[in-house]
DNA sequence: CCGCTTCGTCGAAACGCTTCGACGATCATT
DNA sequence: AATGATCGTCGAAGCGTTTCGACGAAGCGG
């Protein structure tokens, strides 16, 4: 393994002078740039990066936190990942994914003091998140996906919730859709403060109001079961509705099953729209789900750039921006079949 | 930041002696542990990790290399990482994902003499994989998930498809299935030689065949319009087929939407088995599908175990296994409503 | 009690790079 | 023509560890 002491001999320059033709920190003329070029080439030189790390006190390495529970990775949090690891190796950063959840505060704090990450992005954000006061001490620059409650000072990037919900309710009474029933998560999580299911829920209040509708919303277990039941409760609520809006990627295929179980069928009976989606899981449904595709890999990206921005020294200023979802019409909705009947019982109509 | 000069200094003794209370590397004696240690302590000492790799040569970081394609990471895939990712993390070293596709196989190499990565555990790994080369060029230590055609001198884990297939088959048959056919990955995936479709097709045909039973394979592209059209094409070939065995996460869900749309019920009157798919992945369908739930992060455990093994010493021969995926028994599969009739068209039958 | 290991510790030399100060040489400015 | 800047390069001093050789102090068989 040829090292910079190498090349500059083969060059016949000083090392310090490879080192400037590499990170360009001092002008070098054409001549010997192209000696040190030629060197380095023959030599197939590849720079140290422990040694480099260790003398410019920065590694090049940019930590990507997610908690990786049991259940894994949706395709939204996957999107993140594949986002900011594009964006990291377009800039020269390499990406470190560690599945550092809430629980090893420890593990953080040493992960965080041994100088190996130049900064770190946090993904699955709570509205209370002690990591952000851990690495905050740590004094690792720091970029969220999502956000906590107080945000003065931290530099996040996370999806436009009000944006979202306003925009599928829209399309839904666009549509002539006049009850409509917001599917949210578990009454645990909205309980626990889990900021996506709290801003949607508001937002869908505000955007009903607005249209001078009614908001009804459900919570549901993240279950197929979960979503069977959650349906069953918004029948019970708002007997004649016509579409629901789920947020809950899992709870949806409960609550497509037991429409057609009940003999609705989608998007003839009842209009579906899926929040916060992916294309890959909107298409697993049969017909395929409209649904407001989340801009996952872009929210990976752009936090992965502010970071390195504020790495660099290029803005020191925090970034804070909020993305909606993109509303995508797929197979899932359509204009209500009947004028919003008056009778309570969910009729036994003969599916199609 | 307090380095090992400090707890040196203020333990009373020579950074070497603190570097061995570190590493272990030297008999150090209890009083003096004791003093360096508390020094350690007191100044919240963490060791600078750059330094350390430049040091020792080993950077105590490990390579996690996925394509990390436009479709993202399946539950299956997620598993591998986690897995993996927890089982560095137990043994103290860091775990680098890397967007490492096929394309830039010189990003690879790059990344490969960095020196940045003590090894690499190589993930959706192809017959022909150029990744391997590369790194076995650069001298990288490396473990697949997966397998090569030619597994001579590698280190690997992968699924046992094999057995998996013939568990599959068994439980169908063992139920009273007869007309039993294989939904397989897309003719192009197996015309390209990815390794899992061509396994189990032939672990289809030879298992069908063991319990005299005719071997019927059907391609399926990656989507739902292609589980569709798949079940179409079964039912052409096997017009009494009571069961469906799937390889193709994403095309089931198409298959069972055809089912339903020709008013068979699932698994009255066809069962469904789907291959290597995770349990969330099952649980999304109603009915819940019996699956062969895919030891994802147990494959990936098993791989950092083996290739950190190869890395501290211990253990320097090639380190090969093969898992089998494990039979879960949901509620897409049930004993054959009817003994297999003879009529050709897929009867109008109404649905449950 | 003499020479031998073994134990515990130290000092110094790497590890391969960045970066700082210095210094001719070139070039524009008065 | 004298005076600064600026350019291009060099040598050397780190960066914070690990690791090697050395060495006094024990411990021990004979």
């Amino acid at each position: 393994m040829a090292t910079m002491h190498d090349v500059a001999r083969l060059a016949g320059v000083s090392p310090s002078t490879v080192s400037y033709v590499l990170t360009g920190t001092r002008p070098i003329s054409q001549a010997t740039r192209d000696k040190v070029l030629a060197a380095m080439a023959q030599l197939d030189y590849q720079p140290n990066a422990m040694a480099r790390g260790l003398a410019s006190r920065r590694s090049r390495i940019l930590g990507l936190l997610m908690p990786m529970d049991e259940r894994g990775l949706g395709a939204t949090e996957t999107a993140f990942v594949t986002g900011a690891a594009a964006a990291a190796s377009a800039v020269g950063y390499h990406l470190v994914l560690s599945p550092v959840g809430g629980g090893n505060l420890d593990d953080l704090r040493r992960l965080a003091s041994q100088r190996m990450l130049d900064g770190v992005v946090l993904m699955e954000v709570q509205l209370a998140d002690e990591r952000v006061t851990v690495l905050q001490e740590a004094g690792v620059p720091l970029v969220l996906i999502g956000r906590t409650g107080d945000t003065t000072g931290l530099s996040y990037v996370d999806i436009d919730f009000e944006q979202t919900v306003r925009e599928a309710v829209a399309h839904l009474v666009g549509l002539g859709h006049r009850r409509i029933v917001y599917v949210n998560h578990s009454a645990a999580t909205l309980a626990s403060g889990y900021g996506p299911a709290l801003r949607t829920r508001d937002a869908f209040v505000s955007a009903m109001s607005g249209h001078g509708l009614e908001p009804v919303m459900i919570p549901a277990e993240d279950s197929a079961a979960g979503g069977r039941a959650a349906l069953a409760a918004a029948f019970a609520r708002t007997p004649g509705l016509t579409a629901v809006v789920a947020m809950n990627e899992t709870a949806i295929f409960g609550i497509l099953g037991e429409l057609t179980g009940r003999g609705l069928s989608v998007p003839d009976d009842v209009s579906v729209v899926s929040m916060v989606t992916s294309p890959q899981v909107a298409e697993l449904a049969t017909p395929a789900l409209t649904a407001m595709t989340s801009p996952g890999s872009t929210l990976g990206r752009i936090a992965i750039e502010a970071l390195v921005r504020h790495l660099d020294g290029r803005g020191n200023e925090r970034h804070q921006q909020l993305l909606p979802c993109a509303l995508e019409i797929r197979g899932s909705t359509a204009e209500p079949r009947r004028p919003a009947p008056a009778s309570a019982e969910p009729s036994p109509t003969s599916g199609g």
